[in-house]
RNA sequence: GUGAGCGUAGCUCAGCUCGGUUAGAGCACCAGGUUGUGGUCCUGGUGGCCGCGGGUUCGAAUCCCGUCGCUCACCCCA
C-alpha cells in the first residue's frame, strides 16, 4: 500500500461514493433553508489575489501571517487559495454593484484552504457553508442570521449546541477598552504567556482568547468588554439579546469572546458542540460593519456566519444522527445464457430510460452468485431470465425482501408496466 | 511552526517487553457445499518488501539511529 506513487496531500481527503450522500443531503438541505430566508447563492473563484485577504482579513491575523496557500502566477503576481469566504463575497458584491439592492442576502458553500497542522475537525482543505446579509445594521438582522444558522443546524439533525454571544464594539469603543486591558494586564503580578505579551501590544483583545491556564486565571477577572461599549453599541447589543429572547433562542453571554479575524465589530457569536474535540466550534460569525468600506465601497454594515461542514459530519457521526435512506437499487437483472443476456440488455435500457434504477450482470455468473450480489447491492427485485423462462416466454421477478417470485410475460412493455407498478415509481432522490 | 503517540493483509488489530522455522486472527473478498435461487451456516482459497533507509547481530516485524507518513494536542480557527 505504501508503494503507491501518489496519495492525497496532507490535510485533504477523497470523499468516497459511500459518503457522498451525506454531503449532498447537507448541501440540498442548506439550499432549502436559505431559500426560506430569501438568501441567494453566490459562487466566487477559489483563487483570488493575495491582497484581497491581506486587506480583508487583516495583515496581523494568523490566517494572513502563516496560514495562506499562496502561489505566484506566470507574471509573478501572488495568488491565494481562499482561506475564508467573506472577503471574496464582499469583493464580488462591490464589483457587480449588488449594493443596488437595499439589502443583499447571500450564501455560499464550498472548499477553503488553510495551511495549519491537521487534527480532529481541522483539515487543510475544509468546507464551509456561509451567509452574509449586507446593507443592514438593524439588530433584528443579527438575530435573523443567528436564527437561520440554528435552523440549518437543526435541519442537519444537530442539537445540543451552545450559542456564545458577545459584542466586540466598534472602533470608537475598542480604543479605550484596549487601553484598559493593557493597564489591567500590566498591573498583574503573574506574567502572561510569551504569545500574549506580544498580543498585548498588537491587539490586546486576542489575549482574551488565550486558553493557557496562566492567562486564563488572569482573564477571568479582566474588565469585561461589554462594560466598555459606547452607547450606540451597547444599545445594539441589548436589542439583539431582546430579539433573541423573543425568538426563544437561548444564548450564553461570553464577555471575553473575540473573533480571530480583524474585520469583526459589535455582535460576535460562536456555536460550540460537546461532541467535537478541542476544535469545538461548529459555526461562528458576527457583524462586520467596516469591511465593505475598507475594501473600497461606501460605509455598509453587514452580518454573517460560516459553519464547518466536516465538523457537522463529525457531530452527526458521534451522535449517530440517522440519515435519510439512500436510493435503493430497484431491479437487478440476472440472465442465464447468451440469448437471455441479449434480451436483458434491451430490458435494462428500457428500465433506465423509464427512471428505474437497475443493474445487469455482465459477467455471466451463476444464478446463486447473481442473487448474492443483488443482495449485497440491496436490490428490491431480481429479474431472472433463464432457459425455462425463454421456453415459456416469461420472466421471473423475485422480491428480495419477501423472497416471493412470480412469472411475467417476456414482452418488454408488459414487463415495464409491471415493474413500474410494483415499485410505485418513486422517483429516485437523495 | 512545537510536542506526544502510532505505522504489520482492503479494514480493525495481535505478535515486539525477552530477536530464532513457511508472520497470525476477525471482518471483507473469491470459490465450493446446492450443475436455477440471496441473506444464516460449513469448508477451502486469494491477499503482507511488518512505512522507507541505514545500523547492531549468525539471524530483525521485534533492538538502535535516521527519514517519511498518520493521529491527537499546542497554536489558531469553521
Amino acid at each position: 500500500m505504501s508503494r503507491l506513487s501518489f496519495k492525497e496531500i496532507r490535510g485533504t481527503e477523497d470523499i468516497l461514493p459511500e459518503k457522498i450522500g451525506v454531503w449532498r443531503r447537507m448541501e440540498n438541505a442548506a439550499r432549502e433553508v436559505f431559500d426560506l430566508y430569501c438568501y441567494e447563492e453566490l459562487r466566487t473563484p477559489i483563487l483570488e489575489e493575495t491582497g484581497l485577504f491581506i486587506s480583508g482579513v487583516g495583515e496581523t491575523s494568523d490566517i494572513v501571517t502563516k496560514q495562506m496557500f499562496s502561489l505566484a502566477d506566470r507574471k509573478g503576481r501572488s495568488l491565494t487559495l481562499r482561506p475564508e469566504g467573506t472577503a471574496p463575497i464582499i469583493r464580488a458584491y462591490l464589483k457587480h454593484r449588488i449594493y443596488k439592492n437595499p439589502i443583499a442576502k447571500i450564501f455560499y458553500m464550498g472548499p477553503f484552504f488553510r495551511s495549519e497542522r491537521p487534527q480532529a475537525g481541522r483539515e487543510r482543505q475544509f468546507h464551509q457553508i456561509g451567509a452574509e446579509a449586507i446593507g443592514c445594521d438593524n439588530p433584528s438582522m443579527d438575530a435573523e442570521v443567528i436564527s437561520l444558522l440554528i435552523h440549518l443546524l437543526n435541519k442537519f439533525g444537530i442539537t445540543g449546541g451552545r450559542l456564545e454571544l458577545n459584542s466586540v464594539g466598534c472602533s470608537l469603543c475598542q480604543g479605550p477598552y484596549k487601553e484598559k486591558l493593557r493597564e489591567y494586564f500590566a498591573g498583574e503580578e503573574t506574567p502572561l504567556c510569551p504569545d500574549c505579551q506580544r498580543r498585548l501590544n498588537k491587539n490586546p483583545l486576542r489575549v482574551l482568547d488565550c486558553k493557557r491556564p496562566e492567562c486564563q486565571s488572569l482573564i477571568v477577572d479582566a474588565p469585561p468588554l461589554p462594560d466598555y461599549l459606547c452607547n450606540s453599541c451597547s444599545e445594539h447589543f441589548q436589542k439583539v439579546q431582546a430579539i433573541l429572547k423573543s425568538l426563544s433562542i437561548s444564548y450564553h453571554l461570553h464577555p471575553y469572546l473575540v473573533r480571530g479575524l480583524d474585520y469583526y465589530t459589535r455582535t460576535a457569536f460562536e456555536i460550540t458542540h460537546p461532541a467535537l474535540g478541542s476544535q469545538n466550534a461548529v459555526a461562528a460569525g458576527g457583524r462586520f460593519d467596516n469591511l465593505v468600506e475598507k475594501m473600497g465601497g461606501e460605509l455598509t454594515p453587514a452580518v454573517g456566519f460560516a459553519l464547518g461542514m466536516e465538523r457537522i459530519i463529525l457531530i452527526q457521526e458521534k451522535e449517530k444522527v440517522t440519515a435519510p435512506l439512500e436510493t435503493r437499487l430497484s431491479v437487478y437483472l440476472a440472465p442465464q445464457g447468451k440469448e437471455a443476456f441479449q434480451e436483458m440488455v434491451n430490458l435494462l435500457k428500457e428500465l433506465r430510460q423509464n427512471g428505474i434504477k437497475s443493474e445487469l450482470d455482465y459477467e455471466g455468473k451463476r444464478l446463486k452468485n447473481q442473487l448474492r450480489l443483488a443482495n449485497k447491492l440491496n436490490a428490491q427485485y431480481v429479474a431472472i431470465l433463464g432457459e425455462e423462462e425463454l421456453r415459456r416466454k416469461t420472466i421471473t421477478l423475485k422480491n428480495m425482501d419477501t423472497g416471493k417470485q412470480e412469472e411475467l410475460p417476456i414482452d418488454l412493455s408488459d414487463c415495464l408496466n409491471f415493474i413500474s407498478k410494483v415499485l410505485h415509481l418513486i422517483p429516485p432522490h437523495i
